[in-house]
DNA sequence: TCCTTTTGGTTAATCGTTTTACCGATTTGA
DNA sequence: TCAAATCGGTAAAACGATTAACCAAAAGGA
């Protein structure tokens, strides 16, 4: 039988309204009854029901991670920030993932929404956002990271700065005399496939070369999606000298598929991948990768939903650098 | 302003009863009213507020997953599978990642149990978990995946067969020639290491080889903590013909030390290793792995939560069998 | 017709806290 | 000395649902 306030105020023979007061500082209560009241509190290890304490304060100190895809490793690494800066802060969180399925996280948002949950991060599975802003209207506090659009507005953003991400690794490869170079990606129409293409474009422009919408290559975002792009891509052009990849699992296919096709990397085709996974350094070759710091998104993200919860009218954009990480895939080592 | 169950009782001029009722079918109401409360639920978009429900009704449809390395890509694939099959089921998931540390851990346990979580399911830091019995006491369910250990009673338990793991493994090995195996390990003292070792052990007896203490290693689960394993482990035994390290990570830092030490894989020493990671087959050498499938113990964990809930009593330990996957890196392909 | 069920619905207790308003007793101030 | 302020403490109203108990009216049975 679980004991409750009305226990231990009955055992110290006081209301439960002061046991209530000196379980949170509420009130001056004297020493004596202070002392009593601890001690019942240890005796009977009592902790008070936060489900009642919920209903009654209307905040439950929880948030929520809704992420689209849970196996990927960019998505792991990110909750694992959100998690440790929510343990950090003296939160909970609950995980939901939406497996790609939009009509799923929307759901899902609903039912966390009717659970009193303080605040939700969202990497979204699509762009097609506006039903947030039924919530975000209301002040329920929304954070979007990876992915985002304009359509949600008053929604704050952390995101990698996908922009430079593309740039810097199209630049990297023009910088060393290519001048085909392919690009293959797992998601379309999403923020940070598109300004990733953005950024190459402009890479291109800086050195007037023009931008051919067939070098680009739509495929799964898995290990074979990223096999079947090359072989799709490389069949389709076969003057390609270098390739970037926009996602882990597709850049392994990829490697393995070039391996199929006797091509070696990278004195036939230089590559660049994107993200990072333990083993890149050890991959033969070891693989050049564009990183964006996971980690650092997930906890700088629920740092955003700390400050949107408390003052309603937050709304940044916060954007984190790209960096490179140069190895032999590329070919300039 | 939240539209409660009250205004909408109110806008229909019934009792909160009646639309209480509606909602959860608990009893009949005449058509008519019936309509008119069903679309003032929609045209509010009204959802019953779950924290009141929880704390009247004394359940949430809340689990928590609380483990005690959340980058790990083992624990990583669990958690896919305890948030999959949750969600199937209408549960939340609450994650927690106590990064070892077990103060933390028994600590969060507490405050999840004055949550009213319905049930925890408990990937623990270490074997010393006496508290849970505190709480497996008063019928709160907990089931423990991966590391368990007998001091716990009345937990039910799911996890991959270790004994059997480390028996294959080594009998892979001894099988072709092998007769000096080292061990490789990155946590003490639990019982995933430990079953396995019995069973490297027993592998041993089978072929009349002695079981030597000095060729096992304890390291660092890291990529660094591979290395030096390596490292000091290769000093000590310079006839050391095979090695079976027993976590990925680690795996990926061998790899790298023995390039180092300019020894061939497999032809200096065949490798085995454990778990899998996407790369694993594209490495160089591709690595031979004994893997245990995580997320199916994922989603069997939580099965078993469920039986748990349902029935106080049960208590079963199901151990999922490995399989091994060769690839080149033991010499035998 | 009269008694018993059934039906549709409501009242009010309950879940376990927090918190406002209030109260008598003591202390303070002038 | 008397009014005002402070102090330690409590009663009771929330919070937003579920649900047991109850009730009048309608229906059914003999």
């Amino acid at each position: 039988m679980k004991v409750t306030m009305k226990d231990i105020a009955k055992e110290a023979q006081v209301s439960i309204a002061t046991v209530s007061h000196v379980i949170n500082g509420t009130k001056h209560i004297t020493e004596n009854k202070q002392k009593k009241i601890m001690n019942l509190i240890q005796k009977y290890n009592y902790i008070p029901n936060s489900t009642a304490k919920n209903l009654r304060q209307k905040t439950t100190k929880t948030a929520a991670m809704v992420v689209s895809s849970l196996p990927d490793s960019f998505v792991t690494e990110m909750v694992y920030g959100v998690e440790e800066r929510a343990r950090e802060m003296g939160y909970n969180l609950l995980l939901v993932n939406t497996n790609e399925v939009k009509d799923y996280e929307e759901e899902t948002i609903s039912v966390l929404h009717s659970r009193m949950i303080d605040g939700i991060i969202l990497s979204p599975a699509s762009s097609d956002l506006e039903y947030l802003n039924k919530y975000t209207s209301e002040d329920f506090p929304v954070v979007l990271v990876n992915r985002y659009t304009d359509l949600a507005k008053n929604t704050p953003k952390v995101t990698g700065d996908n922009f430079q991400t593309g740039y810097d690794a199209a630049f990297h490869l023009l910088k060393h005399g290519h001048k085909k170079i392919g690009m293959i990606y797992g998601v379309s129409n999403v923020s940070t496939t598109d300004e990733r293409i953005k950024g190459y474009k402009e890479a291109l422009k800086n050195y007037n070369l023009p931008f051919n919408e067939s070098y680009m290559e739509l495929g799964h975002a898995t290990v074979a999606g990223g096999a079947a792009a090359v072989k799709s891509l490389l069949t389709r052009h076969n003057d390609i000298s270098a390739l970037f990849v926009l996602n882990d699992l597709m850049t392994i296919g990829a490697i393995s598929q070039m391996k199929e096709f006797l091509l070696k990397i990278p004195e036939d085709i230089a590559l660049i991948g994107f993200g990072d996974f333990a083993s890149a350094s050890i991959v033969d070759p070891p693989i050049t990768n564009i990183v964006q710091p996971p980690a650092t998104i997930g906890k700088t993200a629920f740092d955003v939903l700390l400050s949107k919860i408390h003052n309603p009218n937050y709304k940044k954009h916060i954007e984190l650098p790209p960096s490179l990480i140069v190895r032999k895939s590329c070919g300039c080592v």
